[in-house]
Parts: C-alpha cells; sequence; structure tokens
DNA sequence: AAAAATAGTTGACAAAGTCAAATAAATTAG
DNA sequence: CTAATTTATTTGACTTTGTCAACTATTTTT
C-alpha cells in the first residue's frame, strides 16, 4: 500500500464518517416513528421486491433469519403484510404489503424524501447536479456497472424541446462507440430530423422516449409519409438499457400506433451491421425490400429498406 | 417539491442505500473485533481530539451519557485509556489513549484501512481520482461549504462524438425554457450544424466544449468562411453555470482562436432578447451591423448580426 | 449560603440482534 | 419407496446495545 493510495484511503475514511453521520440525521425520523431501521427496510424492500420471502430479506438485508422471522410476525399481527404459502413449496410463504402497510411505508417515504429535500434545497442547483453526479459516480464505481434499473424506466410519446437534440447525441456518440461511424453521421441524423420538422404535425408523426432518472435513454419514432405508409425512425437504446425488453416495448408502441392510425405500409432504413435491431424487426413482421451501399459514414455498409405490411381491419379484430 | 427535485430524491435515496451498505460491509470487521461501532468510534475521537471529556464524546458522537460512561469505565479497566481529573474543573475528566489504546487502536486502523484497500485496489486508477473527487464534492456540499465550481470544469476544443447532438439538445431545451421558442428553433439548429458538418474542416472551424461531471454544459464555435472572415456561432451556457465566468472564458478563446488563424473579421448572428450574451459580445468589441424580424420561432423577434474587426499583426504584438 | 446548572455515574429497563435447536417441507441417495 | 439430507422458517434462550431517569459531585449563579 503506497502514499498514494494511503491518501485516497483517509479521504474515504473521512467520506464515510461523514457519511455516516449525514445517514444517521436522515435516519433519526424514523427513530421517531414506531419502527426501527431494520424494520422499515423489510417494508421497502417487500414492495420493491416482485417476488418476495424470508429468504430473499435474509439474503438481500443481511439479517438474521430469526430476527427477521419476528419482524414478519409483528408486521403480520399489525396487519402491514400479508403471507400466502407457496402453493409449489410449502415451505415459502410470498410477502406482500396490505393496503395499510403501504400507506404507512408511502408516510415513511415522504419522511424520508421531505428530510432529503431539506438537506438539498438550501444547495444552488448546480451543486445539487454535482452531488447527484458525484454520487452516481461513487454508486458506479463501487457496484462495477451502470446503474440500471427496469422500474425506474418510464416512456412518454410527447415530444419536448431538446428532446430531438438529444437523440442525435446519442446517435453520434453510440454509432461512433460501438459501430465506428464517423462524424458525417450524426451530421446526417441532424439533417433527417431537420427535414422531419419541415413536415412535422402531430396528426401523423409520433415520438416515444424512454426515460431513466429523467435522463432520455432510448427513442422510436413513427413519420407519416402519406395516409397509408409512415416510416419507423431513430430507434436507439443506450447500451446500459439493452437486453431488459425495453427495445421491444418500445418498437410494440411504434407499430400499435401505426395500427391505430390506419397506416398499411411501414418501412424503415437501416445498415446491415444493426444484427440485434433487424432480428427487432424481423420479429414484429419487417421484410427486407431493398439494399444498397453507403460509404458516407466512414465504413462501407449495406443501407437496407425493410418493410411491414399492416393487415386491413386490424383494429377491428381486437 | 417539483418532479426535478424528485429525481434527485431518488437518486440520493438509493445512494444512501447503496451506501448503508458498503458501510455495512467495511464495518464488518469491526464486529469481528472484540469492539462494537460505538466503542471504535470513542477510541478514535480519544485519539484525535486535542482536548477529549465525556461530554464532548457525547456531543460530537450523539452518544447516550450513561452508555458512554460505561465504555470508558471498560476501556479504563482494560488500561486502553487513562483519565486525569481536571485542575480547574473537578467535574471533569479528561481522556487519553494508554500505549496500549493506541497499539489497539491502529491495529483497527490498518484494518479498517486494508477493508477500504480492497474496495478501491481492483479501481481503474481514473475511477480511483473520480470516486475520492466525488466524495468531497458531497461532503463539501453537504457540510455547507461552497463548491469550487470552476475547478470542476474542463473546457476541451475536441469535437467527438455525440457533441453537436448535445449542443443542440442545449439550444432546443433552453431556448424554450426561457425564451419561449418552438420547436421549430431545435430543427433550425439541426440545419445550421448539417451545413456546418457538410463543409468542416479541422483546420478552419473549431468547437469548444465546457464539461462539468463529464456532461456538457456550455459551448462555443468558430467557423472559417473565408480566410479572413469566420462566424461564432452556438454559444450556450447551461443556466445552472452562468454568472461565473464562464462565458467570457468561451468567448476570449474563441477569439483568441480567430486572431491566430488570422480571421480579421468575425460576425455572429442572435436575436434582440439575448440581452446578456450581445453585453458579452459587445464587451469583446463586437459591433451591430445588421438586423432584420424573424417570426419562424414561435415568438416576433429581432435577428441581429454582430461584426468584430481582428486588426492585422494583433499576434506579432504579443 | 442556598439554588441552579453542569459533568459524569448508576440502576433498571427496553430494544436490537445473535445463536442454536426445532419444525416442516422438499430434495436426494440408497 | 423410504431414509437421510437439505432448505425455509420458527422458537427459545441469550447477549449486546442503547435509553431513561434518578443520583452524586462539583461549579456557577443568585
Amino acid at each position: 500500500m503506497n502514499s498514494r493510495n494511503m491518501n485516497l484511503i483517509h479521504i474515504i475514511r473521512r467520506f464515510n464518517r461523514f457519511y455516516t453521520n449525514i445517514l444517521g440525521l436522515l435516519d433519526k425520523h424514523i427513530y421517531e416513528s414506531e419502527f426501527s431501521l431494520a424494520e422499515v427496510r423489510v417494508l421497502y424492500d417487500i414492495e420493491h421486491m416482485e417476488v418476495c420471502t424470508a429468504k430473499k430479506l435474509i439474503e438481500e438485508l443481511k439479517i438474521d433469519p430469526g430476527y427477521l422471522s419476528r419482524i414478519i410476525k409483528r408486521f403480520e399481527n399489525d396487519s402491514l403484510i400479508y403471507r400466502v404459502q407457496s402453493p409449489e413449496d410449502g415451505r415459502l410463504y410470498y410477502l406482500f404489503l396490505t393496503d395499510k402497510g403501504k400507506n404507512t411505508l408511502s408516510k415513511l417515504n415522504d419522511l424520508s424524501n421531505d428530510q432529503i429535500y431539506n438537506l438539498i434545497s438550501r444547495l444552488p442547483e448546480r451543486d445539487k447536479m454535482s452531488v447527484v453526479e458525484s454520487m452516481k459516480t461513487v454508486e458506479n464505481a463501487f457496484s462495477g456497472k451502470p446503474i440500471k434499473i427496469k422500474e425506474k424506466i418510464t416512456i412518454r410519446s410527447e415530444l419536448r424541446p431538446g428532446d430531438v437534440g438529444y437523440l442525435i447525441h446519442l446517435h453520434g456518440r453510440f454509432y461512433a462507440e460501438e459501430c465506428k461511424y464517423n462524424y458525417m453521421f450524426e451530421g446526417y441524423v441532424c439533417k433527417t430530423i431537420f427535414d422531419m420538422f419541415n413536415n412535422y404535425n402531430v396528426e401523423k408523426d409520433r415520438f416515444w422516449f424512454a426515460e431513466a432518472n429523467g435522463e432520455i435513454i432510448g427513442s422510436i419514432a413513427i413519420i407519416g409519409h402519406s395516409a397509408t405508409r409512415a416510416q419507423l425512425r431513430w430507434f436507439i437504446l443506450h447500451p446500459s438499457f439493452r437486453g431488459i425488453g425495453l427495445g421491444n416495448t418500445l418498437l410494440n408502441e411504434a407499430v400499435k400506433y401505426c395500427q391505430e392510425k390506419g397506416y398499411e405500409q411501414v418501412f424503415l432504413e437501416t445498415t446491415d451491421d444493426q444484427k440485434i435491431a433487424i432480428k427487432m424487426y424481423m420479429n414484429v413482421g419487417f421484410k427486407k425490400v431493398a439494399e444498397h451501399e453507403n460509404k458516407e459514414w466512414g465504413r462501407k455498409l449495406i443501407e437496407q429498406t425493410y418493410e411491414l405490411s399492416l393487415p386491413l381491419g386490424n383494429m377491428v379484430s381486437n
């Protein structure tokens, strides 16, 4: 352990002492409630785990099984939670919050939020940003992975100022990082967006943005070209949020919209190296109808056009 | 409490849960020692306070007087500490570590250091630095010390993929928020970027990006139109980072570059509502040379052209 | 000199957490 | 198919940790 490391260690230890106090301060309201810290964490985890059993809580919270057992018993007596014995495995009991339990937790959450609000509200806006970014940095570094939690992702289809810029940013950044496209690609995306705006109409065109923590992490759009023909465009996902079904969710939203709007033909343009996206397109029924070479973006690529025919009257059948 | 704040609160709460676990992990070695966490903190504080009494420890550690009294008694029995009654005030007892106590604490410290070393040793050097910087940021913010924000901002003039997208994002977002421009403005910025890329040349064109926490929070660019004439474009600052001289820094960089490149005339286009920016432009010597009306972006605006003449041979005089 | 305040101590207690043994259901080995 | 083993949870007995109020000793205030 060299002296540089010792320096880091000292700073980290000081931070730990400091943050222990902050956490203590924030948890004080819990001491004033009828619940212990462990109990609140149990309530919280029951709410946030999809399937919750005592076993899982023991692992997650590193709590003593006997201790937990009694907490659960007390919660059940107070009808904050109820238990359902698993039909497949009689040893397991699934835990659920009752309405009363949800209510109680929600009040505790509100208190907790207030405490944190008090802590940060007096900070100038840019310091808030710095603090939050710093926390993300620490968390990412120590957990070894970018944070991704699917439940925190929201999808909205309203187009807001700044959205298309961010969309271009994502395209420029990740096509360069992953496919080695050059800067001309980002310029090309700018042009497609500009052209779109010249004909933009909320009645025929639609964007969807997936957001996590208030930041756009994915997008897709449908642009109408005629009453029956539309184009699917700008389908992209931040790499940290792939593989969790989010791409399919966006794609399905887009196709559903086409059906509802009565578009009979949807086409899209992509390049042959977008293997995963192409698989997803084909899964929902897109077929390749044309291809040609493109060298504009620093690599030799095959640009491909895919088309999806939507059966007329599909809406009626639903 | 608005939704932006709620987002911050969620991130902070997640960080708190996460860091509670980290702290728990780090404290585990203490559980394996013969001391409780409170006891270790008492030992630590006796060592680190110049003059230590029970009273001070009670205030510092927010520990129960009775509880502390017993801890001190035990420590004295184990001859980890010794007490000296104050000659001025017989109610006070000054607390000191014995050699044995110092030794014990030092071993505990070593354990603690090792734990932290394990935590950070597997991180790449860059991450270690950013973790430590982030911790300092959080600590400063919460302890009321203002964050020296300008120290955390870096300016780079290299154009990277994703940059112009983010630049468009900033324009779309903040011109809408602050000047009520409509979405067409963002489309217009896309077009200006696209046009620029069609003639982009690193020898004549240059971008500067101000970054805080790895995120772009400001930009400016110089685009050459001929050997002697250039345009200043895309000057924008995230509102949270205004008023700290950053705008002038960027503007000066841009003008300096023009001088170095031998541009004799620099012009820029803006709108009459950009009062603060215009003042900055005029401060460095820009003069209004033309104006005309523009209604494209949802408001009646006066578009203005400013021009700066750079004296020939200015470089020589330096 | 009496009353009030302060620093620390003590006893009685409650809350939080631990450990090992017990129970009940599932899985595996023979 | 039964016995042995494993797994999820529970229970009893216990320790540790932390709290509260009453107490002593000393100093400060009135």
